[in-house]
DNA sequence: ATGGGCACCTGGCTGC
DNA sequence: TGCAGCCAGGTGCCCA
């Protein structure tokens, strides 16, 4: 589900009500996530005091005077913040109750996202310390993608899927900023002249960029931090809109699969 | 090092 | 109505 935009929305949707709060109480009713949460999370995050919120790459990032919860909300995660009483739905694995009788409630259908426990730097913990760049923030642009691409043969659209290029680029929006850029997906990332590069980083941050602004993609059942959907579905010009025709030239949109998952490109915008 | 494929899991939709 | 089959927003890991 998430993409990088649901969840800085989501990022931004629960940080007025954590930063600040103590937590008073931590309730795990299953475990099974993609790794299981840490037996000891209840004791280890109870009484901490939530100093801060962040994000990186699709990782939210709860900081406490004791350590941090790193959540990724996998495929079908989310975390909402609702007012005592609330009552339990399906797949509601983990409640973080605050000082403010308020909770931070993790719900994950296909449990591919986590819950971790990390002291010291979180930036040091195994699945942050590789990743690369931040699409919407300086020291990514397109002469960063080209000297990264020399050399990979991969096909462009999974080499910017790829966290240890660029963080944040799902299948959606891959398949978006390609269409803007006027990229075939196929295309060897070695073989994307730099100036090509230039106008898919941009493609990338501004699809990013403007995703965030609006509140993320909703697709099936997606909801920000309020509960609200997303209204950047409305702004897909390629992404399922298989033999639709393309918003800029009328050409049916084609779907192929790379690397198991589905692509969508116009045929005759993007060379 | 690189690239390709698999795995994890549930639910919604389609078509018989 | 029931059920099998297919598809889905992510990403770590294994193997060649």
């Amino acid at each position: 589900m998430p993409e990088l935009p649901e969840v800085e929305t989501t990022c931004r949707g629960i940080a007025p009500s954590l930063v600040g709060r103590r937590v008073t109480r931590v309730v795990v009713r299953d475990r099974r996530l993609r790794w299981p949460v840490p037996r000891g999370l209840e004791t280890k995050l109870a009484g901490c005091r939530i100093t801060a919120v962040r994000r990186r790459a699709k990782y939210l990032l709860i900081d406490t005077d004791a350590g941090t919860l790193v959540a990724h909300l996998g495929m079908s995660g989310s975390l909402r913040v609702l007012g005592p009483g609330a009552p339990l739905v399906a797949h509601d694995h983990v409640d973080i109750v605050l000082d403010s009788g308020r909770c931070l409630r993790f719900n994950d259908p296909r449990r591919f996202g986590c819950l971790l426990w990390v002291e010291g730097d979180p930036g040091q913990h195994a699945l942050l310390s590789r990743l690369g760049p931040e699409p919407l923030e300086p020291g990514f642009d397109g002469d960063y993608l080209w000297r990264r691409a020399r050399g990979r043969r991969v096909a462009i659209k999974p080499f910017i899927m790829n966290a240890q290029v660029v963080v944040g680029v799902g299948n959606i929006y891959a398949s978006e900023a390609l269409f803007r850029a006027g990229i075939r997906p196929s295309t060897a990332a070695c073989r994307v002249s730099r100036e090509r590069m230039q106008a898919l980083a941009r493609a990338i941050s501004g699809v990013l960029g403007e995703a965030i602004e609006v509140g993320g993609t909703t697709l099936r059942d997606y909801v920000n931090a309020d509960g609200l959907p997303g209204y950047f579905r409305q702004r897909l010009f390629v992404y399922e809109r298989a033999g639709e025709p393309c918003r800029r030239c009328r050409a049916p949109i084609r779907q192929v699969v790379q690397g198991q998952r589905s692509t969508y490109f116009c045929p005759r915008c993007q060379k």
